[in-house]
DNA sequence: AAAGTGCTCAACCGCCGGAAT
DNA sequence: GATTCCGGCGGTTGAGCACTT
């Protein structure tokens, strides 16, 4: 019983791929296209792995692929996202265009998993003055980071790793979106148009919304309430059907949607009406379980 | 200059879930 | 319903490089 093996790994190159061998991939992908991974190293010519080709070609040789240099504003919203999904590396990729989930969980795991700390560890680590540290191997440095920022304020929200190119729109909101005539988006918007321009129905999906209450200065929170546009630092108004606010820490961008934040401010208030949504979001995911 | 140590990141591994049979 | 196939995911490894002693 069980599985058999994707290959026999029998005559197969391993290890470092070499530029021939890129060319070969690249070459057959150009031409018949992604899947089969299975057969393709066989129809390809290449001593390889189907799954070895398959992350080859997703990690490395696809044309949209943006590698190293990753921007402070990258860096913030992975951190933001890393806070809300944990280690859901494919998810987080999803939301950085032309990054891979190998990328982030590499950049995760060397340089942020290292620099956000909660403030317990560093307590703890003021307490042990050294002595854990140096008592922690690598594999715990790497696996701690989500585990204890599950236990911040700002619990992650477990999900099922499930590719979402779905959107679920309750009915109100497909009823108020086509009444204003307003499309709804794909995921796979570009950064900067992604923080332009967020669907209502995606919003949850994207933002720890706790978080994000706690960073909006109160008269922003009483602005938007109002449903008077923001004026952002470049002296430019939210687009007419959102209101952006600016997070006084990452210095990313939001914006609510016009609708529903007449939906927010004519319920029982906010914090009813935050509660709702929530649940409506809970319902969701245990759905999705 | 050599040895030791730490860091980065491409690649591998094992497992899982959905689809097909 | 059981089994198999396949694509995809997250965790881990190790080669190569950079830096320090």
């Amino acid at each position: 019983m069980g599985r058999r093996p994707c290959c026999s790994k029998v005559g197969l190159n391993r290890g470092a791929w070499s530029a021939h061998e890129d060319k070969i991939l690249a070459d057959y992908i150009k031409a018949h296209g992604e899947g089969k991974w299975r057969d393709l190293p066989k129809r390809a010519g290449l001593k390889r792995c189907g799954k070895s080709c398959r992350l080859r070609w997703l990690n490395y040789l696809r044309p949209d692929i943006k590698r190293g240099n990753i921007s402070p504003d990258e860096e913030d919203l992975i951190i933001r996202l890393h806070k809300l999904l944990g280690n859901r590396w494919s998810l987080i990729a999803g939301r950085l265009p032309g990054r891979t989930d190998n990328e982030i969980k590499n950049y995760w795991n060397t340089k942020l998993g290292k620099e956000v700390k909660t403030i317990p560890e560093q307590l703890n680590e003021e307490r042990d003055h050294g002595k854990l540290k140096q008592r922690k191997s690598k594999a715990s440095l790497r696996t701690e980071a989500p585990k204890e920022l599950g236990e911040q304020s700002h619990p992650v929200i477990r999900t099922k790793a499930v590719r979402c190119t779905k959107v679920y729109i309750p009915q109100h909101q497909d009823d108020r979106m086509a009444g204003q005539n307003l499309e709804p988006r794909s995921n796979e918007q570009a950064l900067e148009s992604m923080l332009e321009d967020v669907d209502p129905a995606d919003f949850f999906v994207d933002f720890d919304m706790q978080d994000l209450l706690l960073e909006v200065p109160a008269d922003d929170v009483s602005r938007v309430c109002r449903n008077e546009p923001r004026e952002d630092s470049n002296g430019v108004h939210g687009r007419e059907g959102s209101n952006r606010m600016l997070s006084p820490r990452s210095g990313l961008s939001c914006h609510f949607h016009g609708a529903m934040l007449e939906e927010w401010r004519d319920g029982d208030g906010l914090q009813s009406k935050l509660a709702s949504e929530l649940n409506a979001l809970a319902s969701l995911l245990d759905l999705e379980e």
